[in-house]
DNA sequence: ATGGTTGCTTAGCAA
């Protein structure tokens, strides 16, 4: 089974570029984030003319997050449903062949300090008390998307740069362990523990010409799933090429042992 | 400190 995961950056812009990476790589599930579309305006019927089912919670301009999948997802939630007013379309779940996948595109906080990084981190909570209740570590499930985090300073090209920013800030790296004490496992650092890899580079300043990359893509798995868990890699050819998203594609590959 | 780029929307915001 291989699930992917990818910050698009418009769905609308990357069409045809996603078209073509769901023919190349032949995923079974694809998290989207970033699709900046209402669900009316989704191109549904040109990826259900590829073969493939779609449940989307958009949003127009900003945000939005989708679970594709062969089939159609099941026990679809829409939003952490929590009490909170958040306009926001950051979160969508549902179940694909016997696992829960979540497609989360945390808010990126914009500087550290600002009330957009206050957002960030009262996202990241809510988040926290949403999968500690809502994720079965005992049953195979998938936290994934775009977590605006890296997570240490191998997953970023240039550390020192970076330090002070959103993407590598202590409380957001806290926020991060905190999730991975829910049983959850990072899994690339399963598989790759010690490797370089980079999920995202800035279109501004040269950023993929440099490699000036850094990790904030991530797959979080439960126990069973991480027990399956046989690779994991980053399509950096997305990120190349004519108009590419600012994200490159996380794929991780499981296995049907071990169930 | 600023600017560099892309997407959506149409000058400015978000990333």
């Amino acid at each position: 089974m291989r699930i992917v995961t990818w910050n698009v950056n418009s769905v609308r812009a990357r069409l045809d570029r996603l078209l073509a990476f769901l023919a190349r790589q032949g995923p079974d599930v694809v998290c989207l984030q970033e699709l900046k579309v209402t669900d009316a305006d989704f191109p549904r019927e040109a990826l259900e003319a590829a073969g493939w089912k779609a449940v989307t919670h958009g949003q127009k301009t900003y945000n939005g997050v989708a679970i594709l999948s062969r089939e159609e997802p099941a026990d679809v939630e829409w939003g952490m449903g929590d009490a909170d007013t958040d306009p926001e379309a950051r979160l969508i779940a549902a179940t694909v062949k016997g696992v829960r996948v979540v497609s989360a595109y945390v808010p990126n906080g914009k500087e550290v300090g600002s009330e957009k990084w206050a957002y960030k981190l009262r996202w990241l909570g809510r988040l926290q008390v949403w999968a500690a209740s809502h994720l079965d570590s005992r049953r195979p499930a998938v936290l994934c998307g775009d977590f605006n985090i890296a997570p240490g300073d191998r997953d970023v090209k240039n550390p020192e740069k970076w330090r002070e920013t959103v993407l590598c800030h202590p409380d957001a790296r806290a926020a991060f362990e905190a999730l991975k004490g829910l049983e959850l496992v990072d899994a690339l650092r399963q598989v790759r523990p010690e490797d370089q890899v980079f999920t995202w580079w800035d279109y501004r300043e040269l950023g993929f010409p440099k490699n000036d990359g850094l990790r904030i893509d991530h797959l979080l798995v439960t126990p069973p799933l991480a027990a399956r868990l046989a690779s994991v890699s980053v399509d950096r050819d997305e990120r190349k090429g004519k108009l590419p998203s600012d994200h490159a594609p996380v794929i991780a590959e499981f296995g049907e042992f071990g169930e």
